[in-house]
DNA sequence: TGGACCTTTGCATTTAAGCG
DNA sequence: CGCTTAAATGCAAAGGTCCA
């Protein structure tokens, strides 16, 4: 202890900032600093009189833990990486928001991080993960090429999202019905021209993709011709851009009487295209968007929506990486939501 | 190459309390 | 008083990186 002591006080005459550490509070307090750590950590069993004096002593010495040493010896960072689509979309930042608070509550730190490319440094910094966990919103071909990396290396990982991977701990959310409610409401009001707004008829987004399988299911079912309004749903393109998009196409081809948005953002930008034209919502044209959006219902008339169960759905991806951390074979834990389609008068007849 | 850094954990030891 | 049990505390080792 003294030599520490020493070496501490050398150091200081270096210059470099001294910060107290477990031995520093216990030597203040009288203790061993096995005892300082159980009051720290508030576990095991310690006096009342002692706790207190070793409180005081850490107040005194405004002793914080070292967080590196702690990871050193458990393992465990604290961390928690989330690895999600642009903030830019409503959608990613409103599932940080939401995880952030979940994580908050749970003591962790977040690492927020956009590319897989981000996550290998992280994870290649030391050798191993340097989080103790990775939520994967969205992106879930980033999830399954993490899932088959070398098990020793890669941190417990959770998906929360839309679309369903193969293996894996996930919380998935199944579009389908709410699309389908949605086009079905549209075809039984006689809309003639029912048009997916957001994807082009390459659909360059993803073949997976939910929203215009659906759609060309239903559309085929029915008899009715596809058609696409390509606007890229993703966040490269500014929203005025994705405006004028829209009404040179309305401009060019004349206007849907149904139409289906890839999501809220582009929702709210076919509905500024549809008001700048002098159209009708719902009376021309039945309009309703995907995310869930809360400010939808401020817009006059109201914008319908497809919503996910944000709140349970995140809440049961961070219980599943939970699990998964403390028990890392356990069999895989895998929930399926419905998302629901809010009904406003924007799909009113 | 080996020791220092800092903290936690499992186990060991000591102390205190309860009871016949 | 002496035994048993629970509570309180301490010891030793381990972990990855840095630096002499």
């Amino acid at each position: 202890m003294a030599t520490d002591s020493r070496k501490r006080q050398a150091k200081r005459e270096d210059g470099r900032p001294k910060t107290a550490t477990l031995a520093d509070v216990a030597k203040v307090a009288g203790v061993t600093s096995m005892t300082v750590s159980r009051v720290i950590k508030g576990s095991g069993y310690v006096a009342p009189a002692t706790r207190e004096v070793v409180l005081r002593a850490a107040q005194e010495l405004n002793y914080t833990a070292n967080l590196a040493a702690r990871a050193l010896v458990t393992g465990r960072t604290g961390a928690i990486a989330i690895i999600s689509g642009d903030l830019n979309l409503p959608y990613c930042a409103n599932i940080v928001y939401l995880f952030d608070s979940l994580l908050s509550a749970s003591g962790y730190q977040i690492h927020l991080l956009h590319t897989r490319g981000e996550l290998r440094d992280l994870i290649n910094s030391t050798n191993s993960a340097s989080v103790d966990g990775v939520i994967v919103a969205g992106m879930h071909h980033f999830f399954e090429e993490l899932s088959s990396l070398d098990r020793h290396v890669i941190p417990p990982c959770v998906h929360v999202g839309i679309t369903k991977p193969s293996q894996g701990d996930y919380v998935h959310v199944d579009l389908r019905p709410a699309v389908e409610e949605a086009l079905e409401r549209m075809l039984a009001a006689g809309r003639k021209r029912i048009a997916l707004v957001g994807v082009g008829s390459h659909l360059s987004v993803d073949e997976t993709e939910i929203r215009p399988q659906t759609y060309i299911s239903m559309m085929q079912n029915a008899g009715r011709e596809l058609e696409f309004v390509s606007a890229s749903p993703r966040y490269e393109v500014p929203g005025p851009e994705r405006v004028n998009i829209i009404k040179q196409y309305i401009e060019a081809n004349g206007c849907p009487d149904g139409l289906l948005c890839f999501n809220d953002d582009i929702a709210i930008q076919t509905y500024r295209a549809l008001m700048d034209l002098g159209y009708r919502i719902p009376e021309d044209v039945l309009l309703v968007g995907c995310d869930g959006l809360p400010i939808l219902q401020y817009f006059e008339p109201p914008l319908s929506t497809i919503a996910q169960p944000m709140e349970e759905m995140c809440a049961l991806a961070w219980k599943f990486l939970q699990n998964r951390i403390a028990t890392p074979d356990a069999p895989p834990q895998c929930t399926n939501f419905d998302a629901q389609l809010i009904v406003r008068k924007s799909l009113q007849n």
